[in-house]
DNA sequence: AACAGACTCAACCGCACCAAT
DNA sequence: GATTGGTGCGGTTGAGTCTGT
């Protein structure tokens, strides 16, 4: 790759003296005009990797180590509310970045959860990098707290599934559907049904019109277990 | 110990958006 | 309105590491 001033800039990892070099621009001209470090600094990298360096690796609010469950739960809802936008994703999950929950969701949680990865779209398939106002406002809503109510679309992949993990925990069934599948009909794959109009915790949403509300939910990666999220 | 395959994750790529000119 | 430079995003790659045989 050739630089503004055919310059050769160097790819590759970053070593100890690339990041010394990147670290003492930041401190004295700050996080902006990234271009400009090849030629203040003499740094061969373009101005987009230093960049991604600074944000991934270098800067202090990068959390490194590996993903709590906590925070675990928190991606896996964002995911399903937000689809791939990463960086909202990782603006709702403290000291992670877009690349690494990007990572951690394409190599823990498409295994785990089932997930087969999209073969390459064309470019005008990709969705805009610009959120709508209404998932960022969506987004904001969503913390990483245990009481917040949780709505998480799901599919059964069989009622055998389905019968042996409503037992993990307490919870309600309810039938929205007006026109199919009455309740006692359900009811034969669900424990007795407990309607709650007062406070729970996390709500998982089958389909359009079946919901399951767990009072006592059991952690979140267990209660996925096998389940495909939609 | 040696090898192969699987896995991880830092980094790159192409594109879109936006502000300045 | 067109162009340019800077920035940000999601998808993808591939080198390094891990794990099983």
């Amino acid at each position: 790759m050739k630089g503004g001033e055919g310059k050769e800039y160097k790819k590759g990892r970053w070593t100890e003296e690339g990041d010394r070099v990147l670290m003492e621009y930041v401190r004295v001209h700050g996080r902006t005009h990234w271009n400009r470090i090849c030629k203040i600094t003499g740094l061969m990298r373009s101005g987009k990797s230093c960049r991604l360096r600074w944000l991934n690796y270098l800067s202090p609010n990068v959390k490194h180590g590996s993903f709590s469950e906590e925070e675990d739960d928190l991606i896996i809802r964002l995911h399903n509310l937000l689809g791939n936008r990463w960086s909202l994703i990782a603006g709702r999950v403290p000291g992670r970045t877009d690349n690494q929950v990007k990572n951690h969701w394409n190599t823990h949680f498409c295994k785990k959860l089932g997930i087969t990865k999209r073969t390459k779209k064309p470019i005008k398939d990709k969705v805009s990098a610009k959120p709508r106002a209404s998932q960022i406002e969506e987004a904001q809503n969503v913390h990483m707290s245990s009481s917040s109510m949780d709505i998480i679309p799901l599919t059964l992949n069989n009622k055998e599934d389905k019968e042996a993990e409503v037992q993990l925990g307490q919870g309600s069934y309810m039938n929205n559907n007006p026109t199919t599948n009455t309740i006692e009909e359900l009811q034969r794959y669900w424990p007795p049904t407990e309607w709650d109009d007062h406070h729970f915790d996390q709500t998982f949403m089958f389909d359009d019109y079946h919901t399951f509300v767990l009072h006592s939910p059991p952690r979140l990666m267990e209660f996925l277990d096998g389940f495909d999220v939609i």
